[in-house]
DNA sequence: GTCTATAGAGAGATAGAC
DNA sequence: GTCTATCTCTCTATAGAC
């Protein structure tokens, strides 16, 4: 084990939250990945619920500095989009993990309130900043046919995630590319590509 | 209990796989829900696979039963469309349980093969209902920008599933709605009532 | 069809040695 | 930081009486 064992038990507790769920996965399943005992795991987080807290954090900063980076990387409100869309698509992990937001959303009655609120916080993030972006669109004209970028943004989010599932059940991104094609007809770049 | 204690049984598990997630409550949670010890649920169902795959299978019958239902009731695409949602919506139960898909995308490890290909084959009954209602929407003219209906009907079931996960999380409908404020815009019928 | 009783495995968590 | 050992609880499942 080369990297810092805290990283490495937040690494491979997220792909096991993300593909199985938060109650799909134990401290003896970490353990194992890890190669460590389960009790040395209590060191790092004494407790599942304190395991989930940094989990979603640790999400959410990640998340923000993605979303960052696509501004950085693009100008134009379709390629932008485009973006966030790849993103979601390589979050599949080919069709293996969900995003996490997905699988702490099943599991809500079993994870603290704390951590609901984050999960909640992590939309809120997203959704302001895909609203941002389809008003950017209504101004360079990348996308088309955008009428509210508030309900826009509420659907293009539920569309990613509920995307997730159906890919997530068929264990491949078919399902997935299949969702997204309308939302990727309108934007200009893409359709340029066809 | 006036009921049939299998279908009594059956019910409770739905409520709550679909509030919970499958790995979320157990035969003891039943037992305490139904008023019969826990060994008697297995006279019903010998294992939890067996349980799941019951569910999934009176889901499948229900779910098409309502589909036939809104087809009875309505004529039109865009009323067929919006009878749709507000099969979803109320699935939603004020934001306390979500599509029996959704629960099982989650636990996709963890329910046998069989179960996660009858999860498939509600997604592809939806899925071919809801292109068919595409198709006929281009017909009568009662829903607006339609292009292709495969992809529409995609976009639409990852949007209506998704939208679930966010108003699970809230424990609210709101953000359900807002999320499927834009389809509803695009049907006859709801912009004559705005 | 429902009960009591129990098996056997695995869960999250802690104490204390090194 | 990681270990062994252990606790307590809960899980799914079964045996056998009524």
């Amino acid at each position: 084990m080369n990297r810092d064992t805290r990283t490495t038990l937040l690494d491979i507790a997220e792909y096991n939250a993300r593909s199985r769920g938060f109650d799909g996965f134990s401290y003896a399943d970490l353990a194992v990945a890890v190669g460590i005992r389960k009790a040395s795991i209590h060191y790092h987080f004494p407790t599942k619920a304190d395991l989930s807290d940094h989990l979603i954090v640790r999400y959410h900063t990640s998340l923000k500095e993605r979303l960052a980076e696509i501004e950085n990387d693009h100008l134009s409100a379709d390629e932008r989009l485009m973006a966030l869309i790849r993103l979601y698509r390589e979050a599949l992990n080919g069709g293996q993990t969900v995003c996490l937001c997905v699988a702490f959303s099943i599991c809500r009655e079993r994870i603290s309130e704390k951590v609901v609120i984050r999960v909640g916080a992590v939309r809120a993030m997203l959704l302001k900043w895909i609203k941002s972006n389809f008003e950017l669109g209504l101004k360079d004209r990348s996308i088309s046919l955008i009428t509210a970028p508030e309900e826009e943004a509420c659907a293009t989010l539920a569309m990613l995630e509920g995307a997730h599932l159906a890919a997530r059940t068929a264990q491949d991104t078919a399902p997935f590319d299949a969702a997204i094609q309308m939302l990727l007809g309108r934007c200009r770049q893409s359709a340029r590509k066809e």
